[in-house]
DNA sequence: CAATATTGAATGATTATTCAATACAAAACT
DNA sequence: AGTTTTGTATTGAATAATCATTCAATATTG
């Protein structure tokens, strides 16, 4: 009876881990595929032949090419949001720390690469047009900018910055680093990711001249 | 011999303003339609119906619809190009009064309405995958920036700010416009045009503490 | 009556989606 | 242990829709 049990339970995870395998397969596929030849050139049969499976199965996986393309959006925004959540999660961090950390995520190899970038990008552009698109990032979106508008103003009453409110600072920062992100894209010899930082670093310098932490 | 050669020209001239008009009505389409509906979905039979023409005509015009696109992006660019040379060109204008110019060019109703921004990401997320699209923007990008540094060098000396470089001042204000363009398209009700150009002289004004213009 | 501009239906290529056929693995039965 | 049965995973060829492109026919202009 146990033993039964027992086999059962081990060939269920099994076959979920397989289908999860081949899940988070496609989806990789799906992300290297818009990276490397575009949104408006991937193919189900282009994603389904870098995922090593068959058309027809990439299609019956997902459901549709769309599911798919969206499942793929949720899985880069997860990843971002699971990267800065723990950042502002971090207890042991004083402000200034977690804003370094928080850049320093934002410019990591991890999240500011050129093939997630590329899908990035390629989702933007079809966001106005696909409310389920918008949907996957805007919620997280705002709870990033509500959280760093939060230890931004903490920061500024520390610091006794008031020239530029904590709205100002953390909308300027962010569109720096969509702005950035870009460039990486364009011209990755410029823009390192060192680079990126180190002027989104200087940025928050000549606002905050007394904090050491940022020279 | 006088008026037929007059008629001729007028003819001439005629003829060539109704295929300029025709050669601009479809790039107008194109613009019109890219932002209405994404680049995904922009179709030769969208943007000739857009345009009032046949299906045909649109291809038959632009000998295909690559190339129709490629001259719509031409055309935006060339708009742009020409908006910021007339501020860098004009002879009268201080330094300091220059940037606020070129700011307010960027943030200009003009230059940043959610049509041309549409145009303009969509446009972006091809880049990397279309040497054509790219050729166009990377050229007129380049002058842009040295013309930039150029004017960011001649405030930097004037004010005796030399915290941060030329190339640093500029390529932040540079990305810092692209990513607010990018957020004009997402929330336009945040991000109006004067919203944005506030946040850029902002920062400007962080950097250029004595200058009394940008308070 | 040319000569040129414009049309719109036909063509062919591409591609998402479907689904009958097959491979595979686990369970049940000798 | 080996064989059969059953259920699920996967394939890939067929289908149907979309769309750029072509071009013979028609309209327009000088």
């Amino acid at each position: 009876m146990i033993t039964v049990s027992r086999k059962q339970l081990t060939s269920s995870i099994e076959k979920n881990k397989e289908i999860s395998i081949n899940h988070q397969k496609l989806i990789d596929a799906t992300i290297e595929t818009i990276a490397k030849r575009g949104l408006a050139d991937t193919t189900i049969s282009h994603v389904a032949k870098q995922a090593k499976v068959s058309q027809g199965y990439a299609n019956f996986r997902f459901k549709s090419k769309e599911n798919l393309l969206l499942s793929s959006l949720k899985f880069l925004s997860d990843e971002y949001k699971k990267s800065w959540q723990k950042i502002f999660e971090d207890e042991n961090l004083d402000p200034v720390d977690r804003l370094l950390k928080i850049c320093e995520n934002d410019f990591s190899k991890k999240i500011a690469n050129r093939n997630k970038i590329s899908v990035w990008i390629a989702f933007y552009s079809e966001v106005k047009f696909r409310p389920s698109y918008l949907s996957v990032c805007q919620k997280q979106d705002e709870i990033y900018l509500h959280q760093m508008e939060k230890l931004i103003d903490e920061i500024n009453t520390k610091t006794n910055q008031n020239s530029l409110s904590a709205v100002e600072i953390s909308e300027s920062y962010h569109s720096m680093v969509d702005g950035l992100w870009q460039r990486i894209l364009f011209d990755p010899k410029i823009y390192t990711n060192e680079f990126c930082k180190s002027l989104i670093i200087k940025y928050f310098k000549s606002i905050y001249q007394n904090e050491k932490k940022f020279q």
